[in-house]
DNA sequence: CAGAGATCTGACGGGTCGTCAGATAGTAGA
DNA sequence: TCTACTATCTGACGACCCGTCAGATCTCTG
């Protein structure tokens, strides 16, 4: 969320003492992100080292401090970044989908999709997003909620709606709802790789996933209602 | 899963060195580990030093390494311990319930209730378990697949039964599905509190989920089969 | 081209890690 | 009880990474 073309205007982009980077400066920066972002496909979040930034960047450790107070504020810039692209391809799919009866559920395969996607293609930096917010690092947690919170916005106004119109009880918390689906879908889409016992293909993974959302509240569910 | 009275046939228990602990031996080993859970309830995954371990224990960081390779070690016996005990914890209510109709929603209800009260009684060694998992460890990704794998053969049963009771369509992965309601579980469960969006209680996450819980094929559903 | 300010760096103190040789404590047997 | 053996413990150490700082180097302006 952070490319703001004004520097002076963005805290963030002032280099450690105080003072706002120039030309040289800002290009610096950059190849010190680009440089983070590159080695983190080869490295793992926790061996990620200062020196090894700056080294593949050509320059000294002390120059990287200049621009991050340390490397996961580096990765928090990327993170950031991320964000907004993020925000917008997981809920294209709520938006621009059509909800009527059992449409709902290619819908649904979309959402699914949207998520998978979105994680495969920055898999490397979301786990270091889930990781570190996990750890209780409160920049990163903000950071999640924000990409999380746009989904989870819009599948909210989706679920009153399918509630309201009359597909789920009245008493569903379409909220609630809404967090307990991107609990699911960001967790298997984070976990994709291997964490889950094998034996299960991807494809199957995103079957369930949309059959359970499309049988939530959100798809068209007619007999809850009535059972409890 | 560590608790054998026999530590000559448990690898686990020798001192790094190849040694079989004596009496003496095993009381420090015990006290270093109570000292790591004991740290684990103030301290953070990432701040928990070796040193600290053992000032805590009365003994010099060299005799922690004379039991153990490293702090995660530690934890990971730690973990071990837990999986026992949560396997069984876990799966109780799927086992002990009664999922003919819609009793099948106060089954959903236990099962949700088995999974936040575990995470909550052990949230601080859930989280490292997790933690550790994410950031690629295969210990700790054993250690978790183990405890979730349980659950997943437990509900991939009910699933199935349900299933071939004409509850949901036939192409339905019962696999699948369950490995995807658990990754909902868990991660609700460890994200509890506070990472999600403020606003929405735990009691109505539990009900959000055994809601979802109960529209996936593990209640009643009967009009997937023909929708789609 | 001189000066000012921006940028970069080598060197350093501080902290944690994991190891090792040797000190100490417990114990079995005479 | 004494001795000798072994299990257990420890202080000291080298290696590594962190983050800082004074001063060198570069860039641009006037």
């Amino acid at each position: 969320m952070t490319t703001a073309a004004e520097p002076s205007e963005n805290p963030d982009l002032r280099a450690v003492d105080g003072r706002v980077p120039g030309r040289r400066g800002m290009a610096t920066r950059q190849r010190l992100l680009q440089c983070t972002s590159d080695l983190l496909e080869t490295t793992s979040y926790r061996d990620l080292k200062v020196v090894d930034i700056a080294r593949e960047a050509g320059t000294s450790p002390a120059t990287f401090y200049q621009y991050f107070p340390d490397a996961e504020s580096a990765l928090l810039a990327l993170a950031d970044r991320l964000v907004g692209e993020g925000g917008q391809r997981l809920i294209q799919p709520l938006r621009s989908a059509d909800w009527q009866g059992s449409n709902a559920y290619l819908a649904c395969e979309a959402v699914a999709d949207a998520f998978l996607d979105f994680w495969a293609d920055h898999s490397a930096l979301m786990a270091v997003i889930d990781l570190a917010a996990l750890e209780g690092d409160q920049r990163f947690r903000d950071c999640r909620i924000q990409l999380l919170n746009t989904f989870t916005v819009a599948a909210t106004e989706v679920l009153t709606r399918q509630r309201d119109a009359g597909f789920a009880a009245a008493e569903v918390d379409p909220e609630a709802t809404a967090v307990v689906l991107v609990s699911m879908l960001s967790h298997v889409a984070a976990h994709q790789l291997g964490i889950t016992q094998a034996g299960v293909s991807l494809e199957h993974l995103r079957d369930a996933m949309a059959r359970v959302m499309y049988n939530s509240p959100l798809g068209k569910t007619d007999t809850f209602g009535t059972t409890i």
